[in-house]
DNA sequence: TATGAATGAGACTTCATTCAT
DNA sequence: AATGAATGAAGTCTCATTCAT
C-alpha cells in the first residue's frame, strides 16, 4: 500500500537523496511509521523497518522522535487534526438541508480516509488505546469529541428546522459515527479477508439507512 | 475487570498450590488469557501474568497450550462459537415480526457480549487479525458470515412479508451488525475513557435508527 | 534401534505388565536410558522420553534414582564392567600365541559391543568426559586403564617370548585399543551417513596392520 | 585453553566496550564459540559465556550469526576446510617415498590440529553428529571422504611402486585415519583425566605400527 | 547530521525435579 | 510403589535504545 497524504510520499525517492533536507524527515519518517503501526500494530512495528521505508538508518529515528512511542502519537497527531479542521469548516459554511451536509461528510470521510491510509488511524487508536491511556484521552478529546459535538449540532439543528425527526443529538450523532469508524477498522482488519465487502455498497447502504431512520417525513 | 462466563470465575481460590486439577484448568487458563489479550493485546500479553491471573505457574500453561498462539486461537474458539449457536436457535424459533427479533437478538448481545467480557474478543480479532490471517479467516468464515447470513435471510424476509422497505439483505445485515460490533470494540478501547458513553442508550439510538430506517410504513 | 543385552530387553512388554516387579524395573529404566543417551547425548536426553520408553512414567524415574546424572553413572556402571570382566578371564585362560588372543578380543568386541547397543558407551564417556569429571575418572581408573593394562602385559609377554618386535607394552596397548574405541564412536555418530562403512571390514583391516605391524617375522 | 588459529587471538583485549569492530567480530566469536563448544559440547555451550569469551553482548552475537546452530556451523566450517586444502596441496607436491609422506602428514596432523584447539572440532563432530543430520553430512562429504580419497590414492600408488604391501586403499586410509582422529578426540575427552598420557609418544607409536604394518620389506 | 554496531532487559519456552494423590 | 500435574530456574532469541564514529 502506499499513501499519499498532502504533498508526502512514503516511497524513497532515491534519485533526489541528496535533496532531503531536514525539514522533510520528520514527515517521512511518520508517514512510514503510519504504514508500519498500521499493518502491525504497536508493538510489533519494529523501528528496523520504518527506517527502512523512511530510507534512513534506524539511529537517525532518535535524532527526531524521542522514542516509539513519541513517535506513535506523532504519526496521530499529524494525520488527524487537518482532517477534522477540514470537516468543520465544511460543515461551518454547509447552508440548507443538513441531509446534504451529512452525505457530503460521509463522501469526504471516504475519499480522505477510507480511501488513503488513514483509516489505519482509527485502527491503531482502537488496538492500543487501553496500552497508552494518555494517547487515548487525547484523542477522545482533541478528536472524538469535537467531530461528535459538530455533527450533534448539525444533527439538533435538522430537528429543530424539522428535517429530522426528535431525537438526542449526541446519541444520534454517535449513531451516525460509528458505523464510519467501523468502516476505517474493517478496512485494516478482516476485509482483506472479506471477498464480498464492497466499501462503496456498504458505506452508501449504512448511510441510506441512517438517513431514512432519522428524516421526518417518508422517502420511499 | 472480572469475567464471568458461565460459571467460570478467575479468581485464584485455590489457596495451596499444587492441587492438581486437570479438568478445570484450561478454562480457568483460557478465562484468564481473554482478559489479557483484551486488556493489552496479542503482543503485549505476557504469558507470566496470564498464569499468575490463572492462579498456576508459567510452566502450567504448556502443559495445556503448545505456545502462546494456540492460547490465543483457544479464547477465540471457547468463547465465540456458543454465542452463535444461541442467536441462530433463537431466530430459527421465532416467529411473527422480524422487527421485534432484531430487538430480541439486540438484546441478546447486550447482555451476553457487552455486559460480559466476551467484548473482548472483537476487539483482539480486529486488532490481531492481520497478523494472524489464519485465524482471521476462520473468524469470518465460521462466525462473521454465519451471523450475517441469518440476518440477511431474517431482513430478506422481512422485505418479503412487507414489513421491511425493499433493501440488499446482505448489505442491509452489515448495516445492522456493524454498530453492534463497533459497541463491543468501543469497550475494551475508548469507552472507559468516554464519560459521556452510555452504552444501553447508545445501542438503543443505534437499534431505533435502523428500525427506522428500514421499516416499510411511518413509525412517527 | 533395540538393543538386546544379556536378558534385558528395553521393549515394553505390555502383556505382562502385572509381571513388573521393583527388581526388574532398574534394569529396564537403564536399557532405556542407554538408549536415549546413546541417540542424543547427556543434555538432549529427556528424562520424559527415558520414562516412557521404560513403559513408567516420570516420577517414577525418581524412585529409583536421586537424578539424571545418577542415571547417567548407573548406564556406564551397569554395561561396562562386566565385558571388562569378561575379556580379563578370557587373557587369563588364554595359553599360546599372543596373536591369537588378540584376534579373539577384537573378535569379541566386535560381537559383544559393536554389534550390541553398547557401543553407545563409549561414545557417552567421550561426548560427557568434560561434564563429568568424577565419572571420567572413574571410566579411566576402571575400565580404561584396566584394559589397557592387561593388553600391556599380553603384548610384554609377546615381545618377551618373541613373537612379537621390540616395543613398548603400554604404547602398543594404546595402539590397539585405539581403534576399536573408535569403531564404536563412529558407529554412533558418523556411520550412519558414511554408505561406504563396512565394519567387519574395517575392523579386520585394523587389526591386519597392527599384527603386522608388531609381528616379529615377516608374514608376507 | 587458549587457541591461536592463524592470528586471531580470542583474548579479550579491548578496555573499552562500545568498539565497532565489525571486521573483526565474526572471527573472534567463532574463536571463542569453538572453545566453549569443545569443552561443553553443543546443548550445554551457553551463548553468554561464548559473548562473554569474545568480549561482546549476547545480543552482538546475533548480529552476526541467526541463532546457535548457524554459530556451530561456522565454527565447523572455518576451522576446517583451511586444514584440508593443506593437506591436500603438500600431498600433491610430493614426491618419493609415500611413507615419508605419511609422517609428515601425520607431523602436519600434531602440529596444526593436536597442538592447536583444532582437535576441538572432530570431538565436537562425533559428539553432535546424530543432532545435526544435515552437518554430518556436510562434514562427512567435504571433509572426512576428501581426506580418506586422497591418503587411499596415496596409498593404492605405495602398493603399486612396491612400497606398500598388497592391500586396499581405501581401507588402510581408514585404518591410517581412524587414530589421528581418535588422538583429536582423545584431547578433548579423557587425556585431562589420563595422566600417563604422552600424545607424542602414542602418535609415533601408531604410526610406526602402521608403517611397519604396510611396508612390504622387513624393517627390524 | 547521520550512521549502524553494540547493548541488555525481557519475553517465550523447555525440562529436570517435586509432591499431592 | 506409582503417578503425572505442577513448578521454576535457566536458556535462546528479540528489539528498543544508546553512542562512538
Amino acid at each position: 500500500m502506499r499513501y499519499f497524504v498532502g504533498e508526502l510520499s512514503t516511497s524513497v525517492e532515491a534519485a533526489c537523496r541528496w535533496r532531503r533536507r531536514k525539514e522533510e524527515r520528520p514527515a517521512e519518517i511518520v508517514s512510514a511509521a503510519l504504514e508500519v503501526f498500521t499493518d502491525k500494530g504497536f508493538a510489533l512495528c519494529k523501528l528496523d523497518e520504518v527506517a527502512k521505508r523512511a530510507g534512513i538508518s534506524k539511529g537517525t529515528l532518535y535524532l527526531y522522535f524521542e522514542n516509539k512511542e513519541a513517535l506513535f502519537k506523532a504519526v496521530v497527531n499529524k494525520f488527524v487534526l487537518p482532517q477534522i479542521e477540514q470537516a468543520e469548516e465544511k460543515a461551518a459554511l454547509h447552508k440548507g438541508s443538513k441531509q446534504v451536509l451529512l452525505r457530503e461528510l460521509t463522501e469526504q470521510w471516504r475519499l480522505n480516509i477510507l480511501e488513503t491510509g488513514l483509516s489505519g488511524i482509527p485502527k491503531i487508536m482502537i488496538s492500543e488505546a487501553s496500552n497508552f491511556p494518555e494517547l487515548a484521552t487525547f484523542y477522545l478529546e482533541n478528536v472524538i469529541k469535537r467531530v461528535r459535538s459538530f455533527i450533534s449540532q448539525l444533527i439538533t439543528q435538522g430537528v429543530a428546522e424539522g428535517e429530522f425527526r426528535q431525537c438526542d443529538g449526541e446519541l444520534a450523532a454517535r449513531a451516525f459515527l460509528a458505523p464510519l469508524v467501523f468502516a476505517a477498522i474493517w478496512e485494516h482488519s478482516l476485509a482483506p479477508f472479506d471477498d464480498d465487502y464492497d466499501r462503496n455498497a456498504y458505506i452508501n447502504t449504512q448511510l441510506d439507512i441512517f438517513i431514512h431512520g432519522i428524516m421526518k417525513g417518508k422517502q420511499e
